[in-house]
DNA sequence: GGACGATACTGCGATCTCGCACTATCGTGA
DNA sequence: TCACGATAGTGCGAGATCGCAGTATCGTCC
């Protein structure tokens, strides 16, 4: 054992992976509360707010991005799609698929719920000070790094076979 | 619009929250493959991990710890103890509570995921290089904002009253 | 030592998550 | 142009999550 500093109250388990998943429980029970009056929850949030941010995604691209599988993200279009927050478009480039987009009153949710996560946002950017970049610099380098790993790793035996 | 950078195909958001959210989404994905064969999720690792790190713990401690209503804490006790992994033992210092241990075969259960996690962990933390120490000192520091920032929060109206 | 608000846990039920199996479309090769 | 494996999305069902309401114990103030 090296470094055992921390011990205050809450074992990490000093690892990086563990260190993430601490962190992002922490997080989204914040933003859960922050946006509980929008009737969103914090991933429901996050996935407007790409989707605001984009014009249109496909159901697989949003699998990707947020690390979803399909069946998940496939019952939050059904979802959001029943609240009228969100709408189906073509996808020139694949009859298979389609593009989801945020409607006017998914716009207006998205804002809604923006309202309380804004301060919330504020409070841990300021707290973060000029850290603040820095942190955001590191977490894009471990998420291209996890992203890698996810390629790379067996999943269930992909293409390749003579590696022994 | 400021920072536009990113856009490579993941539309980051650019915020630490959502970063963070992010790269949890994807390291809960990697780790739920990782360990699948043992018969735990990563969410379930990570419990197990504590409990294999400190010699029992008390529910509610475990709820804060993981950022976790009182109830999936419950229901997560319910199913371990249902497996045999976990056991129950009084609180000497509260009869409202108990504590819960790691059994022989909780043990042998987190070994077992642990064989699937570790060399996932090693991956991650060789590419990430000589940054990993700086990484997880970076997320404690989050991590301790974000609990901090979980206080000050107005939650569901807490002690004070006069602020109006 | 009793009253009383705060805190620890749990049963229940509504809702969400996600693996499996299936259909539709794409893209490549002959 | 057709065959065929790969990929996109979905219905379904088992199990997980977590809010609400309820019980037990604690701590504190009279």
């Amino acid at each position: 054992m090296g470094t055992e500093s921390g011990s205050d109250l809450s074992p990490s388990l000093g690892n990086v992976l563990f260190d993430v998943w601490l962190a992002a429980r922490a997080t989204t029970a914040l933003v859960d509360d922050a946006v509980r009056a929008s009737g969103l929850n914090a991933d429901e949030f996050a996935v407007y707010s790409v989707l605001a941010a984009t014009d249109g995604m496909a159901p697989s691209d949003l699998a990707r991005w947020m690390s979803a599988p399909a069946t998940t993200v496939s019952s939050y279009i059904g979802r959001f799609t029943r609240r009228g927050h969100v709408r189906r478009v073509p996808n020139p480039e694949d009859g298979r698929s389609y593009l989801v987009q945020l409607t006017e009153a998914g716009r207006a949710a998205h804002l809604d719920a923006g309202r309380g996560f804004l301060p919330l946002l504020d409070e841990v950017t300021r707290r973060l000070g000029p850290d603040a970049d820095e942190m955001h610099e590191r977490l894009a380098v471990l998420h291209r790094i996890l992203a890698g790993a996810a390629d790379s790793s067996p999943e269930a035996g992909p293409p390749s076979e003579g590696h022994a």
